[in-house]
DNA sequence: AACACGACCTGGTAGC
DNA sequence: TGCTACCAGGTCGTGT
């Protein structure tokens, strides 16, 4: 589920349905989830602190509360984390909780058991090592091109790099490249200038697009509504022709996953 | 520094 | 039906 896209629409449903809501109590079902920190830490930061701001850096969730607090969530590859009625309802396999005023919760949920939260007391400590946010003004195509001149990454595995450019996974990242004609297996810094243009732009309407689809796929609460799922023109379309050019979408490992690209219009 | 690879986890599905 | 193998939107630690 979640690469930016889906995790800014995670976002969005929590500050439109828990801004300025106080916390009654925090637990994880599981320890392996917020260690090495306990419950007993958590749950004594967060009491009675309530929600000041729903931040969103790459595909890291940011809770903000009162006391300075953060609380921070990475949903991996499974996680979801949103607002639910009644905190009593919660489904079984829910990995932690928060009960807010009113007896409605925000949940974890994340069948996998990949997705991690953590408590900070610094906004500083809490983004460490992250890469430029692709949908802020300060991510230029100079900004990549100057990136892209010191690395000898092949490009694919170049924008799924969390600290170079923080928010891009294996679905967007694919989807950027073949609207930019890039070869994903080219060296990042043989990548010429107008490609790179075409690059950022690319990264920049994908993600745009993305962001709608997964708002509206998003929009009833912890569910997924598949009629408004982004349209990928080659991610897991293996075999398939190329909308473009007809040729087979091919797929290839790197980096231990699978890419999609159009072996015609990539080059 | 750059890269490959396994580990972390569980569930779904294709193939036999 | 049941088993196996492989796949999955991510990241980290280890070894070369």
């Amino acid at each position: 589920m979640p690469e930016l896209p889906e995790v800014e629409a995670v976002c969005r449903n929590l500050r439109r349905e828990a801004m300025g809501a106080r916390v009654i109590q925090f637990h994880a079902a599981r320890p392996n989830v917020i260690a090495p920190q306990t419950n007993e830490d958590i749950a004594q930061a967060l009491a009675n602190q309530t929600l000041t701001r729903v931040e969103r850096r790459g595909k890291n969730i940011y809770l903000h509360f009162g006391s300075g607090a953060i609380l921070h969530t990475h949903l991996r590859m499974t996680g979801n984390l949103f607002v639910i009625p009644d905190i009593r309802f919660r489904a079984a396999g829910t990995r932690a909780w928060m009960e807010i005023e009113g007896g409605r919760g925000i949940v974890f949920d994340d069948p996998r058991n990949l997705g991690r939260m953590r408590l900070y007391r610094s906004a500083a400590e809490a983004v460490r090592g992250l890469g430029i946010e692709p949908l802020s003004p300060d991510f230029t195509a100079a900004v990549l091109a100057e990136e892209a001149s010191r690395s000898r990454q092949p490009a694919k595995l170049f924008l799924m790099d969390q600290t170079r450019i923080a928010g891009l996974g294996n679905i967007y990242a694919a989807e950027a490249l073949f609207r930019a004609r890039i070869d994903p297996r080219k060296p990042m810094m043989r990548v010429r200038r107008p490609k790179l243009d075409a690059l950022h732009r690319a990264i920049v309407d994908v993600l745009t697009e993305a962001v709608e689809s997964a708002v509206l796929a998003y929009s009833s609460p912890g569910h997924f509504n598949e009629a408004e799922e982004f349209d990928c023109a080659v991610y897991d379309r293996e075999s398939e022709p190329c909308r473009v050019c007809g040729r087979r979408i091919k797929r290839i490992p790197q980096g231990g996953r699978s890419t999609y690209f159009c072996p015609g219009c990539q080059r």
